[in-house]
DNA sequence: GTTTAGCACTCAACCAATAAGAGTGCTAAC
DNA sequence: GTTAGCACTCTTATTGGTTGAGTGCTAAAC
């Protein structure tokens, strides 16, 4: 065997017992572990040589190795094997996920909530993006004699209700009136048009209603303005818990960037533009020194994808946790694309 | 004074200066803070005496005092001052409450975030039972050419979206006639009317349609059964991060504890039998044992109640947190009602 | 040149002993 | 009933010694 394919087994083994363990590993365990016939001075001298490279450190003098940030990276990019999810694994998990498609956001709920289960991290589920959505209806319901509901749906699926009121007393007839005039101007449209300008040049035309439809035409914005906003699901926070690498004060650090989709949608793409992760100092965001993001696209069509993303401990089961995700983000296109007959 | 009315002075000055530094107070600490004059001895028999009582406890045998569970609790029943909130800060709540009033689910969503930002503890808020609910309307929109979403919207103003597969093809002009035939006799009804009994036998009377209904009146139903479901809105915890008292395995509990309405809801009602605060052990589960429940009711309408609720440390500021939510649950039911419009 | 055995060395973790400090409980006097 | 004084207790911080795992190095073997 030729001594650099020795020393890059060697980082793999360390990598793996540490995942495991915990705990550093030393020369000799690696002997047991590894089943060709080197001595652990030999595996110490190849040791040292991948700390020389940067891929291992010591926490003190004599203890035994770790891996550092570049280790983990080498054996995510070239080391580990791959570990798919089985066929009966992968069916119940659709089973799971069809089960809970009453819209694509609780569907992307249910898929973050398995894979925080299955893998023990915390999990994301980002919808595809509302900006490409358009304005499948929207649809009136009268709930009092001054205030009534628009409810706008898009065509990626998405409910989004507003409740508003008018000064004028709102009867049924009136709103079916509303339904007409609106969904014959917006159905169609790209929810990102309906901007004040459009929502003012509307109310406009619409001559002698032109007193009622300002409320009207906000609710309709608003839920429009909502339907194009990103959302995410969170699933899993509790495991945040678990981690002992995490301390208190960053933990809430986490939990608040897991409050804030952009930042955390940024963390995602730049975690999908690696590889599909993205560890430690790589996230460039201190409270997560210690942590990884894992991520992987799901595409339900051409103009309707999304991301599910992981965050673990920097120590965890790369090859398990990237697989399974892989494996559940396929099952979620699928599901998704059938969800939305597309 | 009465002797024993200088041991309940002593006992609040001990409770308070406990709420504040967190370290265990001696007699010297308190004769600095009290205002009439006992030297230290006499304070440290009082305290002697209210430990006999099982008011305080030494954390050993020879440090300060700390209040046990039954020192806070009659801290809370008979010794503390409310501490309400101002005008200025109500109505700069009522002010974001109304700006976020979307739905009565989104208002309560905002308002459990209100308050964990002002008292720093995690904050429930359930939403009114949906039991209670009745069949406001029942919308369908066009899809997909196999596929239709059925809307359902409440007498609370919640909207329950269920998107459904058909085996025929769905055409709008097929909807109009589903979404006139359903609300013509589900409208008025309560969510839990629409059970697999009443989905059966209605689907019989719809005759010629009855090949189709199946899927659709299975869709309606779902979403009258989410309908029916208690809501709660969960925000802040982030927050259970900071509490030094909570050890992370309980932390996890408590974060999964939130997860399930149905254990927290019991929770919160008892909490408000108990003058609204629930604390440590008095929650009878072991993972809330270092911690305390305080909840409150708001009120919208006879029928339409829920509760609001913080999650903290045994050790918190009680004057000010049941002030605040006092405050708070006021200005939400106040806010939900003219929402509803009742 | 590579591998191995042997050995001295390093450093964290654990334990015990000591010193300092805060605060009590008790007693005797007021 | 209250107070001053004092001995006592118990935590916390510090120090020093011991243990053990695991390394790095050197010299010999392959």
């Amino acid at each position: 065997m030729e001594p650099t394919e020795r020393k890059m087994k060697i980082l793999e083994a360390v990598v793996e017992a540490y995942i495991k363990s915990g705990d550093p590993i030393g020369s000799k365990a690696i002997c047991d572990v590894l089943d060709f016939n080197v001595s652990s001075a030999t595996v110490r001298n190849d040791m040292a040589e991948l700390a020389g490279l940067g891929l291992l450190e010591q926490p003190h003098t004599s203890s035994g190795r770790v891996p550092t940030e570049l280790g983990y990276r080498v054996y995510i990019d070239d080391l580990m094997k791959p570990q798919p999810l089985g066929k009966r694994e992968l069916t119940a998990i659709k089973d799971k996920l069809d089960m809970s498609s009453d819209t694509p956001e609780k569907l992307l709920e249910t898929a973050a909530d398995i894979l925080s289960r299955i893998t023990g991290c915390a999990a994301a589920a980002t919808s595809p993006p509302g900006e490409n959505a358009l304005i499948r209806h929207v649809r009136f319901v009268h709930t009092g004699s001054y205030t009534a509901m628009a409810v706008l749906i898009t065509s990626l699926g998405s409910v989004k209700p507003k409740l508003f009121r008018c000064e004028y007393s709102v009867t049924p007839s009136l709103l079916e009136m509303f339904d007409k005039a609106i969904n014959e101007r917006l159905t169609g449209m790209p929810v990102t048009a309906v901007t004040p300008a459009f929502i003012q040049s509307t109310a406009i035309s619409f001559g002698d209603m032109s007193m009622i439809m300002p409320s009207v035409l906000l609710a309709v914005s608003e839920a429009a303005k909502e339907a194009s906003a990103d959302g995410t699901a969170i699933r899993g926070q509790e495991n945040l818990f678990s981690m002992p690498e995490l301390d208190p004060a960053d933990g809430k650090k986490v939990m608040e960037l897991l409050g804030q989709p952009r930042e955390l949608n940024k963390l995602i793409s730049a975690a999908e533009a690696r590889s599909g992760a993205l560890i430690g100092s790589e996230l460039s965001h201190p409270a997560l020194k210690n942590l990884s993001v894992i991520a992987a696209n799901y595409t339900a069509a051409p103009q309707c994808t999304g991301s599910l993303a992981l965050i673990g401990p920097l120590r965890m089961n790369y090859p398990k946790v990237i697989s399974t995700l892989a494996g559940v983000a396929d099952v979620v296109g699928e599901s998704l694309s059938e969800l939305l007959d597309i």
